[in-house]
Formats: structure tokens, sequence, C-alpha cells
DNA sequence: CCTAGCAGAGAAAGCGCTTACCGATCAGGC
DNA sequence: GCCTGATCGGTAAGCGCTTTCTCTGCTAGG
């Protein structure tokens, strides 16, 4: 008990020494192949196997198949519920699809996630998921451009959430269009001195709610100075700061749009420091609809999207196309995914 | 394009053959082996390495090598901030040690968490760490424990998170200790009528958490009668319909506790909802202090535990006695983690 | 009754990698 | 100058599985 007897796990030898049959009968047995086998054949085996408690060794299988069936998912934090409710559809729909996930964070760092995506794709995976990516515009963007297309042609699939990855496959988020849809709801309550706060320029995420947010506000003639955008880092302690930050600088402001729910968290909390109760002071918006956003107080106006299904929609799309190539169009095709305004208290009409 | 020419990767024997060395030389270059290789050659293969943008099959390098780096982490809720928060732990534990992680979830379910164990071991992982199991006292437990069993006879580590699970390593949370401890506190602040939702009775970690709690009560000569423990499931929904439950029976209570903060959240919007301002009217405490809480209002009183280093501890558990066999005294060395009673807006005093 | 034809079991050749084991080369000791 | 013994490439035997191919034993048509 204290030294690991550690005797090896049943192999595919054992159990068909144990029916009394060749490997290539149990192997063929045991995962309902092309070829026929005769059914009393079968059950000697199945059985053998269950005796012998076997479970086929994924790994030999895979380098067997030369295929395996891993889903790579690349996060930025797997603990920010954004993604963790996309992580959640991913694994969801992977294993109804019999594959299993892997999950690697890249901790929002454009080099850390290079490397994670070197790292994985020793796991020769199916599918590579990235969530979050940094890396536009940054030193590396080449480089991963160059990691992941030499994983494409060598049979792997990439997808990107959020971000349009040009050649890759992307579950587009209409960032541009919700973000304005926003604009123009919060303009209509009356809203006119507007600040906001969004992530690092590298996050095209971050980029585009801004500028869909920019521009329904000029639709409706509302100014969006330079000096009214701080840059922060999606977390909600950068929103905190963001907020302070803002309010040291004097500027009058009557809302302030994170362009994600857990800045805008933090939006709340350092207005209500400030004593400036929120919502009515100063309007606060957010973007995701995380599930924290409804509790506090006041809830917040945010854009929903169902995270869910956009970690769903990932693998689909991923393994879709693997499943019948020729029916999927481009491979960047946009899948449609419907984002919705929601207003609550934290922004009452002015 | 449209036909994936899908030309496989670089195997170790391309890089051998370029670099004009054989294939042991080329694999004892690449991982810095016992065997000592010459520089000049070392070197010659990793460049071939790189220029051919090689990575090792981590497949076909378990399968050889008989041993993964793979370790499976088993969740009933990723999307729940309770586990997303113990996961962040693990893959970063993980990645320190060059371990890949795969997450399963197991939707709180005892069935699916066996046959997720089962599937799981397919990959031969060095580790499985089990958070949230729900299989104690079900109708699975011991096929669970004979699973996890064979598993570690055949060189696997099991640990599991909160739970006490006898033969396996635990990364034990003090549940009944930190309970006591709230309740101890709350009983000070004045409260005397309390109402409990704990989870279901199978998950051991509401049970301790529940017995603690009750046993912190008496100790102040405040009773629990068994009316007052309602049953729920963990999420905030459950934690919603419980307190509207509680209200329907009319019973009067000064605080409720929900055994872990997800449920609390919940408890906080159905008092709203009854037009009972939570912490005037009735306390409310969880635990757990996931980020939320101490963004609702009131912010509410809880027990923090570290989840990211509960997570963390777990991989280390496991594979830190893997390292030194022998160092470790037994298995279920009890890795005492430290618990905070944090008294927050939710229970003033009355 | 003979031969064609078809199941379907088993032997064996890999999949990409590691790792004994072998053997060549070279340094040093007597 | 020959022998011993390191040192370090290369050869080849696996790891556990899949899959092609071979080959046996039938059934059925003429």
């Amino acid at each position: 008990m204290s030294a690991p007897a550690s005797k090896s796990p049943a192999t595919l030898h054992d159990v068909a020494r144990e029916a009394g049959v060749s490997l290539a009968t149990a192997s063929r047995s045991l995962n309902g192949s092309t070829r026929k086998v005769n059914e009393a054949y079968r059950q000697r085996v199945v059985e053998a196997a269950q005796r012998l408690g076997y479970t086929t060794n994924l790994f030999a299988q895979a380098v067997a198949k030369g295929s395996t069936t891993t889903v790579a998912l690349l996060v930025a934090d797997i603990a920010d519920p954004y993604f963790s409710s996309i992580a959640a559809g991913v694994i969801d729909a992977a294993s109804e699809e019999g594959l299993v996930v892997t999950i690697a964070v890249t901790g929002r760092n454009a080099q850390r996630e290079l490397d994670t995506v070197r790292a994985l794709r020793g796991q020769r995976p199916r599918v590579m998921i990235l969530a979050g990516s940094r890396t536009t515009g940054s030193a590396f963007e080449d480089q991963l451009r160059g990691e992941l297309t030499s994983f494409e042609d060598t049979g792997g699939k990439v997808a990107f959430i959020s971000q349009d990855a040009a050649p890759f496959a992307t579950v587009l988020l209409d960032n541009r269009g919700g973000a304005r849809d926003l604009a123009v709801a919060l303009a209509s309550l009356g809203y006119r001195d507007v600040a906001v706060i969004t992530g690092p320029p590298e996050i095209r995420t971050a980029e585009e709610r801004l500028e869909g947010f920019a521009a329904g506000l000029a639709e409706c003639g509302i100014p969006l100075p330079a000096d009214r955008i701080i840059h922060a880092d999606f977390t909600r302690d950068g929103g905190y700061r963001g907020t302070q930050e803002l309010l040291a600088s004097g500027a009058s402001v009557d809302l302030v749009f994170a362009v994600n729910d857990v800045m805008a968290v933090g939006v709340v909390s350092a207005l209500r420091e400030a004593g400036i109760v929120p919502g009515q002071g100063i309007g606060v918006a957010g973007y995701d609809d995380i599930p924290t956003v409804r509790d506090i107080t006041p809830a917040l106006t945010t854009v929903r999207i169902p995270l869910e299904d956009v970690g769903r929609r990932a693998l689909q799309l991923a393994t879709g196309s693997v499943h019948d190539a020729g029916a999927a169009p481009a491979p960047g095709e946009p899948a449609p995914i419907r984002t919705e305004t929601i207003i609550r208290g934290s922004t009452p009409r002015r």
C-alpha cells in the first residue's frame, strides 16, 4: 500500500487473451468498427473487457489512428465568468461528440498565448478554440498566425471567438452592432456626457465595442472626446481604477460604459465609494450579461450574449466542417449570434 | 484551400533526416534525456526541428514512455465561480509542471460522474482531481471508489477537493470548523432565529457545513429545528426558491445561512423580491467568498476560502507524492487550508 | 460433386516515439 | 604499442492500438 505496486492497466492484449480471441478481433469488437464481428465473439470480448476493467488507451488509439479526440481551448482567464461560460458551452458540445477538452490559460499575455498554442499542438488536437486572444497587432501576431496556419495545414481546425481572425473560422459576435444599439438606447434615455472604459487596444473585441458605441453616439449627435476614453484591462480592478482616474480628471459625466461587465462592476464599486449612487448620479452600462450583473444594485444595463451558445457554436463550427467537408461555404463563415440590449436599473431615464 | 491538403505534421523521423542524424539522436537531443549528446549534433537537430516546425507528438511520447502529462479535473459546473476558481488554480499549478489539464463537467449527476471518470481513464492521466463529487452515499459510490482504486493501482493519483474520501488524498477544507466559527460570530451579533439552505444530502461538503453551523449555534444555545433546514441544489435558483419556500412557510426568521455563496445570492434576490431588505429584516450569510458577493448590496457575510490555492494544492498534493514517493505520510494527509469568517453588511449587529 | 465466392478470424505491419543494447572510436595506462 | 574502458551514434525492439492483407471454412450455383 505504501509502495505503489503499480501494475499497469489492462491492455487490449490482455482482453484478447482473456476472451480467447486475437488482438484484431478484440479491437474490432470494442469499437464498432467497419468490419463485422461474430456476435458471439463480440460478447465474449466485451465481457472480458469488463471483467478486466479495461478502457481503451486513448493515446495509443490516437497514435495508431493518426487522429485524436481532443479539443484545445485557450482562454485568457478561466475564473472570469465570460470565459467560464464559454468553456461550459464548449465542454458540453464536445462531450456530446465524444471529445475531450483541454483548457489552457493565457493570462492575457501575448507571448504566453503563443507559447501555449505551440505547446498544445503537441497534443495534436482536432480543434483549437481561441477565446480572448490578445495577439492581434502584437509583435506575436505573425508568429501566432503562422503557427495556426501550419496547424490547419496539418489537418487541425481552428476557431476564434468574437475576434474576426480573417482566414480562420470565427464565431462572430456583432460587437460593433451590439454596442451601437446600446448607445442608441442609452441616448434615447437622455444620456449625453459619456465616458468609456475599454480594454487594451490590442484586443479587437474591445476596440469593436468601443467603435460601435462611438458610432451609435454619433448617430445621436453625441460626441465622445478622446479624453473620455480610458484604457483598462478587462478586470474588475481595472474598471475600478479607470473610474477613479475618470473622477479625478474632473470630467463631468452622466454615463460610464465599460466594454465588459466585469469592469462595469468595478465601475459601480468605485462610484459608490466616491459617494455617487450609480444610476442616480451617473449611469453605468456593461457588456456580456454575466450572471453577477443581475444581482448587484442597481442591476446593470448591458448587452446580452448567449455565452454558452457561443462556446457550443465554436466547437460545432470547427468539428462541423470536419464532418461534412464541403457543405460549409467560407471557413470564416459568420455565424450570426444574436445579442440583445438589456436596460436595467443602472441607467434610468434621465 | 477547399480540400484540406492536410499533409501530416512533421515527425521525429523527418527531423532526424533533415538534421542528418539517427532517430535516436534526434530524440535524445530534443528532450534533455539522460544520455549525453554531442553539442554540435544537438544544435543541428534543434535547428532542423525549428525549420520544420516540429512539435513532439505527446500522444506518441506517452505511449512510448508509458506515462502521460495529463491531469484530469472533474467539476460539477465550470460556470460556477467556486469551480472555475479552483480550476484556475489547478491549471496554473499544472502548467508550472508542464502538465496539461483536461476538464470534464459532471453536472452534479452521480451517474454522469461515474461515466466521466471511466471515460477519462482512457486518457491515462497522471492525476485525477475531483471537485464537487456527488457520489457519496449514492448508488454509484462503490463503483466510483472501485474505479478510482483501480486507477491508483495502475499508477494514477487521485485527489478530492473538500470531501474527505477516505483512502484517497484530499485537500481538506475545514467545512465544519468554518461553518461553526461563522455561526458563533453570527450568534454574537445577535441572531437567534436561523434557517439554513443546504445542498443535496449526498454532497458531503454541504452536510459538513450544515453540521458545523448547527454545532456552532448549539454552543451558543440556539436551536436549529429540522423544519428550518431546506435542501436545495447549490444553484442561485435553488437558493431563490428555497427562500420563497421558507417565507411561504411563515417561519419567523432573522437569518438565512446558505451553505454556498451562489445560493446566498439567490436568497438575497428572493428576499428583496418579497419586499424584505436583506440585512435589515433578515440577515444573510453564505460560504466560499466568491467575487460576486462583495459586489452585491448588501455585501455578503461569508467564509472565505482561498479557492485558487485549493486548486493548486490539489495538484501539488497529487503530483508531489508522485515526485518524492516516501516523503508524504498518509495519502489522505490533511492539507490544512485556512478559512476565515468575513462579516459584511448582510449581517449587521441586531 | 466441383468450383466460385464470400464471410470473417488472425497474422503482421505500422503509427511516432523512447530506450535498451551494440559497436565503433578514442584516450589513457602499463 | 596493445589493451581496457569510457563515450556516444545508431539499430532495433518495443509501447498499445488499428487496419490491411492473408487464409481458412463455408455456402451456393452449375
